[in-house]
DNA sequence: TCAGTCTTCAACCAAGTGGTTGACAACGCT
DNA sequence: AGCGTTGTCAACCACTTGGTTGAAGACTGA
């Protein structure tokens, strides 16, 4: 299932010391002590980043004696955009439609009203 | 700042329950009950993924007498395209850029430590 | 072979998450 | 006013997660 990669995309994503590693590989390959480096957590917890990383796709090790240089997957990538541009341009297309709508019956009432959403919480 | 929010967009995305959701609010807005409906979970489970959803930009509520009908926020998809696209570019210039450079030199060895990694495994 | 380096595995812990049920606030309808 | 509907809040529970430490595997170099 795709579907279960996608989760795991999204999910190696959300820690910001993940992304902050695929930051990093962008530039190069690094092993895990050269990612570990910057941060004070130990390098397990590091080798495990890299293993959601890897488990998720977006990083591929290779063998290099005891090192195991870490190397981005750009292709996941295209899974994630994918995603995301389908429901925004659905989204926005929707809007579109929907503007002209309301500009052609202007005040009749449909039951669905965009328009007067208020965000509740905004710090 | 703007980190904390791109980790919640993620988490949020994370979720195939939420993600599905997205993808029913985006062809269009829906109340709790009714995004509720599709799932044999308890309304209170939707609510709270609606939380996250709106915690994380995605999503807003307006009211309707008792009804809170949600309503997909694209904009913030682009934050997400934004960091992807970034860091997909950066390494598939990386990449193109190698590319050229082992081409050139065909067996040299650079100290440049990124340079030195070994990509035996190719999937 | 033996010490040192790099990495992962295993066990553990505090905190977070997705689910539940129960209570209740807010609202429309008789 | 009272009832049914809609949604949220609070407390609780099982499971996951990100961190730790300790041990061990894999390799280099003297």
């Amino acid at each position: 299932m795709d579907d279960d990669q996608l989760s795991r995309v999204f999910a190696a994503l959300a820690d910001p010391t993940r992304r902050d590693m695929v930051a990093r590989l962008a530039v190069g390959d690094a092993t895990v002590g050269q990612l570990a480096d910057p941060y004070d957590v130990s390098v397990q917890a590091v080798s495990k980043h890299i293993k959601v990383l890897a488990d998720a796709g977006l990083v591929s090790q290779s063998k290099d004696a005891q090192r195991r240089p870490c190397h981005l997957e750009a292709e996941v990538f295209d899974l994630m955009t994918k995603w995301i541009e389908r429901y925004r341009e659905q989204a926005q297309e929707r809007y579109a439609r929907l503007d002209s709508l309301l500009d052609e019956m202007r005040g009749d009432e449909r039951r669905t009203d965009h328009r007067n959403r208020q965000q509740g919480a905004a710090s």
